[in-house]
DNA sequence: CACAATTGATAAACCGGTATATCATAGGAG
DNA sequence: CTCCTATGATATACCGGTTTATCAATTGTG
């Protein structure tokens, strides 16, 4: 098998332990002489040593690895245009920082056993990828593991985490309709128990009584994602073909624009000309589309970089200024969207 | 921290080595009464212990988790809709096979220092994501570590591999448009020293002759990846517009397709009406693109499914049939492809 | 009733590292 | 010449598990 320390000792014609602190040239009490460093030094180039890290990690009481814990391990396998920009993102501190990233994707039965899972010692820390309602982050944190939150608020100030202000995206979607001249606005969100969700919600909402424009809760459907029935989007054409309906469409995340996109063009909707429609994310997918998409960006490299950074300093005791951050989202215009007139109705 | 294996043994009032052995209910030369492994495991229960993944596997010599390794640390973090399937594919048998996966992100600044570090103990097997030119896989092959590769195949009889049928792809894409009429096809391409670029090319080529069509060289261009340079194609919209240019272009993979079929808009060339284009994956972003784009099926899913579950068939060192699997393409016909007409161009 | 076999557990080594206490030896000061 | 100190290393404990050798106590056999 692999080349161990105590082979490399032997070699040297030394212990393993002034093989340890020559390699790691870390500060202990052992001194060594600059000819006894060169002859291991040597002798572990000769064998091409590299410690093991299981041993190490042991030892040191880390991995030098974080994990990334999702609500559910579906989450990383629907690998989207959102996963790819997180994982850059991630990576990106990652390779900085010297750290590995584990996937669990093991299926635990409980909260208990999924708390076990992450703190088992195969990791230094976890990156949550949850939704704020899920009791996990506080847990970790009662029980000193080190986590940070990515893409979801946390209400207890002791929690770490990294999101998009959700609610300014609502409102930036919403006000580029309006000012557009569009005042009948359609809102396709999903389950109101995801903080984003329900933030990107309230923005809408905001932003229509900020302009003086009525709510009207019919106006709000829940689609889920962009995998649901079918039976939702008639009712959303039914609606749509309605003489006063509504002339422009945000939908809480891209993929549901994107289908409704496609839906449009079988009803025979043009888009802009007929309605104007904005997602959210604004990934590479919204390039793709006919016309192309326009979309709330909101910065997922930038989020998921700076949680995994937070983290990786967490782990290393440095000082941080900011436990928890919220990131600003802007607006990415495309051809999705057009000023609203008389006539297109 | 953690509750150890110690504390539980000194609740239960027994040495640790029982309840080790208890715990994992394998086979020892310790022989345990009832009454004590009752007590053990009501200890453990109430501890909430959970063994330490790191001492466990120091001990076991096994981590239970794999690890993936792309050419370079920067593909897992394109997007595309190949790696969400592919992800798809391995995290589907890594949750089924009770395994954790590992993506080791740290530059290593040679081949060496790379094997050192999938090597080092953290992963039980690595499955290898690389082009056929690289000698990662006979280098972990002596030394004796399981490794599995994936997108490749590897003229090494030694080497497992799952691979899909590029040549066949390459040759259902042009006997599809050679099917339709067309006779004057471009092929787009890439780096040839990867394998599935030039197979791909070969089966091309292969339909070509077959048809009794002699091959043009200047007819097969390497575009290289989606995000290549301008210039390429503005050499294509010559050829594209010259009288007896190509009236079909097999692209060889998707998101260069895509790319043309976007082009192909701005230029003022309809597709399918003027070009018929194919692309090669098929994955879900042929879905968005308008007109959605016809594409040989690579069954990514099952190609990692099939190399994951290989590898840790492997480490189980179960008998394996088959060690290295070729899977075969399929055809979607969507829209970006129409017969070919004279007064097309 | 003596001895062997079985039961039920303990003790210790080991996995591959890291960290700390300890110990020879040489050189310098008094 | 003796003592003190700095140098350069060794020996050992430890991290948290697993595994094997060993041992005491109990039961069964002749």
């Amino acid at each position: 098998m692999a080349v161990t320390i105590r082979e490399v000792a032997a070699k040297a014609g030394v212990t393993k332990a002034v093989v340890s602190a020559v390699l790691n040239e870390r500060h202990t009490t052992i001194r060594v002489s600059q000819q006894t460093r060169e002859r291991i030094q040597q002798a572990a180039k000769e064998l091409h040593y590299r410690p093991n890290a299981v041993g190490r990690a042991l030892a040191r009481k880390r991995t030098d690895t974080i994990g990334i814990v999702p609500q559910w391990t579906g989450y990383l396998s629907v690998w989207s245009g959102f996963t790819s920009e997180m994982m850059q993102g991630i990576s990106a501190a990652a390779i900085r920082e010297g750290y590995r990233v584990l996937l669990n994707f093991r299926n635990e039965p409980s909260l208990d056993q999924e708390i076990a899972a992450i703190t088992d010692g195969q990791i230094d820390g976890a990156l949550l990828w949850r939704n704020a309602a899920d009791p996990m982050a506080q847990r970790l944190e009662e029980s000193g593991f080190a986590a940070v939150t990515m893409f979801g608020p946390h209400p207890d100030p002791g929690i770490w985490f990294v999101d998009c202000d959700n609610v300014v995206g609502g409102r930036l979607a919403t006000e580029l309709l309006l000012g557009l001249g569009h005042t009948r606005i359609l809102h396709l969100t999903a389950n109101p128990d995801e903080a984003y969700v329900r933030d990107r919600c309230r923005g809408y909402q905001e932003a229509l009584l900020d302009a003086g424009i009525p709510l009207r809760p019919d106006w709000i459907i829940d689609v889920g994602w962009e995998g649901s029935e079918d039976s939702v989007y008639t009712r959303i054409e039914a609606l749509l073909r309605t003489p006063e309906g509504p002339t422009a469409v945000f939908a809480w995340y891209d993929g549901v624009a994107i289908r409704l996109l496609q839906k449009a063009r079988d009803w025979g909707i043009r888009v802009p000309e007929d309605l104007s429609v904005v997602g959210f994310d604004s990934t590479a997918q919204c390039l793709l589309t006919f016309p192309p998409l326009t979309s709330v960006r909101q910065p997922i490299r930038e989020i998921a970089d700076c949680a995994t950074t937070l983290l990786i300093q967490r782990l290393r005791g440095e000082t941080v200024a900011e436990t928890r951050r919220l990131f600003t989202p802007t607006l990415e215009e495309r051809g999705s969207c057009a000023r609203y007139t008389e006539q297109a109705q």
